[in-house]
RNA sequence: GGGCAAUUAGCUCAGCUGGUUAGAGCGUUCGGUUCACAUCCGAGAGGUCACUGGUUCGAGUCCAGUAUUGCCCA
């Protein structure tokens, strides 16, 4: 109210979120609105919100993400349900210890020296306060979560789970330790499961290596695209239908450098096809020839160290990094003609999605879960149904890896994360057990000389249990009977497999249940280059950016019209000019309301029937269109689309057309007393279906039209769609004033009529209804279309000098002695009637069809028929009119 | 190599079960100090709906193939 004081002019009348939206969202969680109670009667509606990393803020990406789950946590708030939104932050195991050891390298130390414990603490600190910073930003962004239940992947309650967890399945045989080939990021020093590789296309040599035949004068030669695991070769093998190596079989090689003695086998894993036929088998370094050598029974030699350097068994390449030796080696190999070719070639390489090192494949004891039973109720929980894909077709992406599903290594060589829950004796006999084990439970051995295991879990094998471990499970709480199953689970594809699918698995194992009915997909943030959004390319743009600059409601209504449903959306930096548009659009014509109401009290709720003109009933009739197709995007998750529909209500329904058609003729006077509560009542709907998408500027938009600050758009409600304000018929009349408006400013503006210059309007109708309205309405065509005196009727004649348009079932005139420029409006006839008579063509050509007369619907050809009709006639009066013109 | 998706105006995208004069926003051109809004208002220009076949009375929409792009898996 202070800035009503009209004379400090100059200040901009735009709406300034800066002033409104941080104290309505403290005020907001003041009232303890986003808390959720598990007592209430309400049916529940709960998500859990996907944890973003502690090693980053957040980027557009979340945004999206998070402006998503809002908008249907606020609707559904809006809509009777006990909505419960629980928000948190992922320990993110391997990414944030790299960063913190990347800082103490640079600190000159490293973890192994300062020891776990310390390092521990450093990383505590360095991850909870990136995780309020997180927090922070979700604020910013209005998210309505429920801050009371926040929760972090390595709070006590939810390491509980993990051990609990693991202890279930390891004493269900479901985990179990093994010697296996994994993968190994030699520069994080841990192993990976198979969906933290990712796999880029190198360009790279395919190299053909001599091995001598021991005892012969004959070689064979093997096509390598890593010639330095060589070194840990313990056989050649070849296919044993490949008749050109069948005589080798049982023979010896001699390993180029080293002169190993190698065994040739054959193995149907052998393609006769791909390079030679023939393969080396280095079983400590290669997943499918450690499988060739289990069935060979082949010896397995470790080549590698930890970080990537070559270990004792290598020789004489001792202590050289992996790419070095590859160099050396290849130099000694040419120098003593072992090479017999190399040729060019491009093979995809495992990568590691944290560091982008290049994966080793490496044989070391890690502990694995088995996945094939755990997966089952997850792939039937699909395939009946109970758990959608939006958009649908991620069905076949989750079934096809569900259904090809290998066992999960979840132990990683790092140490923040949740400590592997099993305790050694020296003997090598396991205990399983969060904390180290009482004498009860280790029976025959010293407590206080079992050692826990060194690893840690990898985050998904916490973030696997999110939807229930964040409710308190194991304990049977009233959170976790009131909101699990949650209802939708948001999120990129990215993580379909990493997450999604294994959060299904552990809610059935757990839970007996699926922890969601809906999963929403949405697409990945893109530049405006079409480039993935991400830090280290610096092609981000970071959300407080943008909510500083047009504030976060601009932010939330630009990403979701921008986003396609389930596509990748683009995103330049004016992108979210749209929003702040529209924000402010929204918050011009509230002000127009709420000047014309005048601070008498206005009508929100309710509207008196009995006295509304057309245009009254019009806006209605629109409005409860726009509510059902809005309920309908709504249902079918395509929040993009619902979002549009009440944008183009609002700018094109309510404030181009209602508000111009009830302004009143002359300045000063006063709205139809009933026809500005409608406009009252429309725009509070309006603020009601905006809520959800534009939280703050609609609740401010209250506070002001009602004066009243304790009032909240929060618990709706939602409107209802009412299918008896609903008119079709009302619609399209009104379609006919539209047309007429529109059809004069056309001919004003090609003609070049000063728009201060006033026209009068003739218009000929020989439909008799049409007339009626047209009349009836016709003080409205001054000033939209700034129209001085009217004529309507059956008997007017076209005056001369005036310029004409053809609508369906009318023709205009427009008097313009004077002011006419007769070949612009020659020109915009014949134009006009070229386009009419390309139409009649192709009607005609459809019509003239006998197929199409006998075999398309009644109504159809009807309706092609009117079609018809109405373009010859447009055309036929069109054509006189321009005929005059050529005669004068 | 297999799978999925995309291809509609200069750009970013709508177009649901086949029948609309193929739409919107941005950009662009012209004109605007109309008392809510220049973050605005009015009018215009701009599209052989990637290509080739097919189904059909009728295809941007369905089917097959081709091309290009992106993603996932191997």
């Amino acid at each position: 109210m202070s800035n009503t004081d009209e004379s400090s002019e100059k200040k901009s009348k735009a709406y300034n979120p800066a002033d409104t939206e941080t104290a309505l969202y403290e005020s907001w969680v003041k009232a303890g609105y986003f808390h959720g109670n598990p007592g209430a009667d309400k049916p529940s509606y709960s998500i859990v919100i996907p944890p973003p990393n502690v090693t980053d803020v957040l980027h557009l990406g979340h945004a999206l993400n998070n402006t998503i789950q809002d908008i249907l946590m606020r609707r559904h708030r809006m809509n009777g349900f006990e909505a419960e939104w629980l928000p948190g932050a992922d320990h993110a195991g391997i990414a944030t210890q790299v960063i913190v050891e990347k800082q103490l390298v640079k600190e000159g130390t490293t973890r192994r020296e300062i020891g776990r414990d310390k390092f521990i603490e450093r990383t505590r600190t360095w991850a909870y306060r990136n995780k309020e910073l997180i927090l922070g930003q979700l604020r910013r962004m209005g998210c309505s979560c429920d801050w009371d239940r926040t929760r972090f992947t390595l709070d006590e309650g939810l390491s509980r789970a993990v051990a609990e967890v693991f202890k279930h399945l390891y004493e269900k045989g479901w985990i179990y330790r093994g010697y296996r080939i994994v993968n190994w990021c030699p520069s994080c020093k841990t192993s990976l499961s198979d969906d933290e590789v990712e796999h880029e296309d190198f360009d790279s040599n395919l190299w053909y290596i001599r091995y001598k035949i021991k005892g012969a004068d004959e070689y064979l030669t093997v096509a390598t695209t890593r010639p330095e695991t060589m070194l840990g070769d313990t056989a050649l093998a070849v296919s044993p239908k490949d008749p050109r190596y069948k005589k080798y079989v049982g023979k010896t090689a001699i390993l180029p450098i080293l002169e190993r003695e190698l065994r040739i086998v054959a193995d149907n894993y052998v393609d006769p096809m791909f390079g030679t036929g023939v393969v080396k088998v280095t079983p400590a370094h290669d997943p499918n020839d450690f499988e060739i050598g289990k069935r060979h029974d082949l010896e397995q030699i470790n080549i590698l160290n930890e970080d990537g350097t070559l270990n004792e068994n290598a020789d004489r390449y001792k202590g050289l990094d992996r790419f070095e030796a590859r160099k050396k080696l290849l130099e000694d190999l040419t120098r003593k003609s072992h090479i017999e070719k190399t040729e060019k070639y491009s093979h995809a390489v495992g990568t590691c999605y944290r560091c982008h090192s290049m994966i080793e494949p490496y044989l070391s004891h890690q502990w694995f879960v088995k996945m094939d039973e755990l997966a089952k109720p997850a792939i039937e929980a699909v395939k009946s149904g109970k758990l959608r894909f939006h958009p649908e077709y991620w069905t076949k992406t989750y079934l096809h890896w569900m259904e090809n599903i290998r066992d999960w290594c979840i132990s990683r060589q790092l140490w923040w994360g949740h400590r592997i829950p099993i305790w050694y004796a020296e003997d090598g006999t396991m205990f399983v057990s969060y904390y180290r084990p009482t004498a009860d439970q280790c029976k025959g051995y010293d407590p206080a000389t079992l050692v826990q295991d060194d690893d840690v879990l990898d985050t998904w094998f916490s973030s696997w249990l999110w939807p229930f471990s964040t409710f308190g499970w194991p304990e049977k709480t009233p959170e976790l009977q009131k909101f699990y199953p949650t209802k939708v689970l948001v999120t990129a594809s990215e993580i379909i497999f990493l997450w999604v699918a294994r959060m299904a698995m552990a809610g059935y194992e757990f839970m007996g249940e699926c922890p969601f009915s809906d999963v929403y997909i949405h697409g990945t943030v893109r530049d405006a280059n079409g480039i993935k959004m991400s830090k280290s390319l610096g092609n981000g743009i970071d959300p407080l950016e943008v909510i500083e600059k047009h504030g976060a409601d601009a932010l939330r209504m630009s990403l979701v019209l921008a986003t396609p449903d389930g596509q990748d959306p683009w995103l330049a930096r004016n992108a979210f000019e749209g929003g702040r548009n529209f924000v402010n659009k929204l918050y011009q014509v509230s002000r127009f309301v709420m000047m014309r109401l005048d601070g008498r009290p206005p009508v929100l709720d309710t509207i008196d029937r009995n006295d509304l003109v057309i245009f009254d009933r019009w806006i209605l009739s629109r409005l409860e269109n726009t509510i059902d197709t809005v309920d309908k995007a709504f249902a079918d998750y395509r929040l993009s689309a619902a979002a549009k529909t009440v944008y183009n209500f609002v700018w094109d329904d309510y404030c181009s057309w209602y508000i111009e058609l009830i302004k009143p003729d002359q300045p000063g006077q006063a709205i139809r007393a009933n026809s500005l509560n409608v406009a009252t009542y429309v725009l509070h709907q309006t603020l009601r279906l905006l809520h959800p998408f534009v939280p703050f500027v609609t609740e401010e938009i209250l506070h002001q039209l009602t004066g009243d600050r304790n009032r909240t758009l929060t618990f709706g409600p939602w409107p209802q769609f009412d299918v008896s304000f609903r008119d079709d018929q009302l619609e399209n009349s009104l379609k006919h004033i539209q047309d007429v408006v529109t059809a004069v400013r056309s001919i004003r503006s090609e003609l070049n009529v000063p728009p201060g210059k006033k026209s009068d309007l003739h218009i000929k109708t020989d439909d008799a209804a049409l007339a009626t309205l047209l009349k009836d309405h016709i003080e409205y065509f001054r000033s939209l279309a700034r129209v001085e005196n009217l004529i309507c009727g059956t008997d007017v004649k076209k005056p001369p000098l005036s310029a004409s348009a053809v609508i369906s079932g009318a023709e205009l005139y427009i008097p313009l002695a004077g002011l006419i420029d007769l070949e612009a409006e020659k020109a915009r006839l014949q134009k006009n009637l070229d386009e009419l008579r390309g139409l009649l063509e192709k009607v005609s050509r459809k019509l003239a069809n006998a197929d199409f007369r006998s075999n398309a619907p009644k109504d159809v050809v009807e309706k092609e028929q009117a079609k018809k009709e109405d373009y010859q006639q447009r055309i036929e009066k069109l054509n006189r009119n321009l005929e005059q013109i050529l005669g004068w």
